[in-house]
RNA sequence: GCGGGUGUAGCUCAGCUGGUUAGAGCGCCUGCCUGUCACGCAGGAGGCCGAGGGUUCAAGUCCCUUCACUCGCGCCA
């Protein structure tokens, strides 16, 4: 017999009645009826029952298991009476006999600090400094699993489509875009440092240049950022890649396929199948959502659109005074339409006001289209609300025709400058969606951004700036670069997003030298920058350089998805916690100092924390 | 860096306008129990109420400071 088991905790079923078995796995759960005992045995794959009775020599000893200690236990199977199968449990028709028994872990002695055999929340402290016990309980070993699974998933979507799949350095030189970067101190060249990759960027156009067509890569991505809910502190990874000699529709035809089918693959792992809305996913142009959705990551599960009425409310007719001062200085009105909603209690649009004031606008303005009205004029407007009295009845029903009003339906209306009339509209859009209980459930809807602006002002320096990425392709090349505006130059730059959450952003790359140069003297960089901080890639450009382009689906986002968990570290094993520290390993650590006179590093660290690092 | 929330037993939490000895469930320990499957029953141990300071006759509760965790903002080409 083997050493450990002949068979897992979840194969045994009523036909194998009689064999003598041994199977191993962690004490799971016990029932202790004196002269009588059960105890769960669980390993990766179920739960099988084990029994003991009390004129078995072994009994008081295997009374004396604590719960996760690690055994084998070998005896017969046997199968239980009619009365006591448990049909909620694959293995329920049997139960194992114990015969023999071996501990195979240490003793557990320590009081478990979170228990496995519950489902109880538990702090995530207390999860992530156990969490080897935390990944042995259901949910998130689940959750691990299907991470799993839909990595080899991608990974066989791509290599079918042609990809190669390739590895690119993890320590490679500082770039100067984007987000902070870790560094490594190098021991070979004093004051000099590697940096981790944000992504694998440069290599992978690299590669296009070196000739190989089709790259992928599940690929780690370091960035030194905060954490948020849907976004790992320290590292990360993405489903990298790059195509040659495309244009943004053929990487469009090719990472569609690879999206729908692995959401459609795994997407009743909840227990309920989902829906996935099927390629090719709907195109919605960068400013358009910012209109209709206020972001550039539109949940389309939310049916209400976002108008702009501001040409109605600058009518002489219309008298709102608060709308009027605001747009005489630059500001927008949008409204977002409500349908149906006239029979709703006022406590309804009371609520959407308060929520509008706690966010710290004015209000939410609103008009409701109670009855029919005029549509020219002749008769009363059919509005009603604290707005609608302003708005005479030719511009309600202008308002009616802008929106696709129907009577029984409400606006809602935003008024700001528009830098902030558009995210405010967006947040509105939603609480007024979940507030009427619209948004579709059980369902992926993908769509891409699309032409993204190349440049835009930065905030803090009032100067142009790349809006994305450097590397992205002007669409209408050197010429517009030279022609245009660059404010309204556009980019070929796109992201795939899901149900709100931006799931990858890619490009076409610019590959042209002479319009990279261009394009680096608009946001304000000299040639020099540019053979200094991109010189490898700057010089393959020189070289023959193919057209290429890609993207960069994020793959823990992917899985969150599809585990429907709100917070990212419930589909990673083993993620840090906000402040970026691992609580399980104990990273960062202090090192000797005798490893940092190796790398030529002296500490000059902040007053308040030489005692924590001392 | 900034703002919100949380911090009470090993764990998850309750604890009202400040008022005797701070509670519950799970876990742990002891005993009873031969068909449970979240087994049941009885008993027990376990608390510097995150830390420091203050107000008060009296602080888990109020005030200030600080720390930790978490959510968000900044940041994330």
């Amino acid at each position: 017999m083997h050493a450990y088991r002949t068979h897992k905790c979840n194969d045994l079923r009523a036909s194998d009645a009689g064999q003598t078995v041994k199977i191993a796995g962690w004490v799971h759960r016990k029932r202790d009826h004196g002269g009588l005992l059960f105890l769960d045995l669980r390993d990766h794959y179920g739960l099988t029952q084990v029994v003991i009775n009390n004129d078995n020599p072994l009994f008081e000893a295997v009374e004396k298991l604590k719960l996760e200690n690690v055994i084998s236990v070998t005896g017969k199977v046997v199968e239980r009476t009619d009365e006591t199968k448990n049909s909620k449990l694959p293995t329920g028709e049997i139960e194992v006999k114990l015969e023999a028994y071996e501990l195979l872990s240490a003793p557990v002695t320590d009081m478990l600090p979170l228990q496995v055999n519950s489902d109880e929340p538990y702090g995530e402290d207390v999860r992530l400094k156990y969490r080897f016990l935390d990944l042995r309980r259901e949910v998130l070993h689940r959750n691990i699993v299907l991470r799993c699974d839909v990595i080899s998933s991608l990974r066989r979507r791509m290599l079918e489509q042609g990809f190669r799949e390739f590895q690119t350095p993890i320590l490679t030189a500082s770039s100067p875009e984007g987000a902070r970067d870790y560094l490594v101190p190098s021991r070979v060249h004093p004051g000099q440092f590697y940096a981790l990759p944000q992504a694998p960027q440069q290599f992978k156009q690299l590669l296009m240049m070196s000739g190989f067509d089709r790259y992928f890569q599940i690929a780690p991505c370091f960035r030194d950022e905060d954490a948020r809910a849907d976004r790992s502190p320290g590292e990360f990874y993405q489903l990298d890649i790059e195509m040659s000699f495309v244009t943004q529709d053929d990487v469009f035809a090719a990472i569609e396929p690879v999206m729908y089918d692995v959401f459609e693959e795994f997407s009743g792992f909840t227990g309920t199948k989902w829906d996935v809305s099927k390629p090719p996913f709907v195109r919605i142009p960068y400013d358009e959502s910012m209109l209709k959705y206020g972001n550039d990551k539109p949940d389309l599960r939310n049916p209400l659109v976002i108008a702009d009425v501001t040409e109605v409310f600058a009518r002489p007719d219309v008298e709102f005074k608060a709308f009027k001062t605001m747009i005489e200085k630059g500001g927008v009105v949008r409204a977002i339409r409500a349908p149906a909603v006239f029979d709703k209690p006022r406590s309804f649009f009371d609520k959407l006001n308060s929520w509008a004031q706690g966010e710290g606008a004015p209000g939410l303005g609103y008009i409701i289209f109670e009855s029919e009205g005029g549509n020219n004029g002749t008769a009363a407007g059919g509005g009603k609300g604290p707005i609608a009295k302003f708005v005479p009845a030719e511009a309600q029903a202008e308002l009616r025709r802008l929106c696709g009003i129907e009577t029984g339906d409400a606006l809602f209306f935003i008024c700001d400058l528009p830098a902030k009339a558009a995210p405010f509209a967006g947040l509105a859009r939603t609480k007024i969606g979940e507030e009427m209980d619209v948004i579709e459930k059980n369902i992926f809807k993908f769509c891409w951004i699309v032409d993204f602006p190349m440049f835009e002002i930065n905030d803090r320096t009032g100067k142009l700036d790349f809006s994305h990425n450097p590397f992205s392709m002007p669409q209408g090349g050197l010429e517009a670069l030279e022609k245009q505006d660059p404010l309204t130059i556009k980019a070929y730059q796109y992201d795939i997003v899901c149900n709100g959450v931006e799931l990858s952003s890619g490009a076409i790359r610019n590959h042209l030298p002479e319009v990279m140069e261009k394009a680096f003297a608009i946001a304000g960089h000299p040639k020099e920058i540019l053979q200094e901080k991109f010189g490898g890639m700057y010089n393959a450009f020189k070289f023959g350089a193919p057209p290429h382009g890609g993207c960069a689906p994020g793959v823990d986002r992917i899985v969150m998805l599809l585990a429907n968990e709100p917070n990212i570290r419930e589909v990673i094993a083993f993620p840090m916690n906000q402040q970026a520290q691992d609580l399980l390993m104990g990273a960062p650590s202090k090192v000797d100092a005798q490893q940092l006179k190796d790398v030529h590093i002296k500490l000059d660290l902040p007053k308040t924390q030489v005692k924590a690092a001392s």
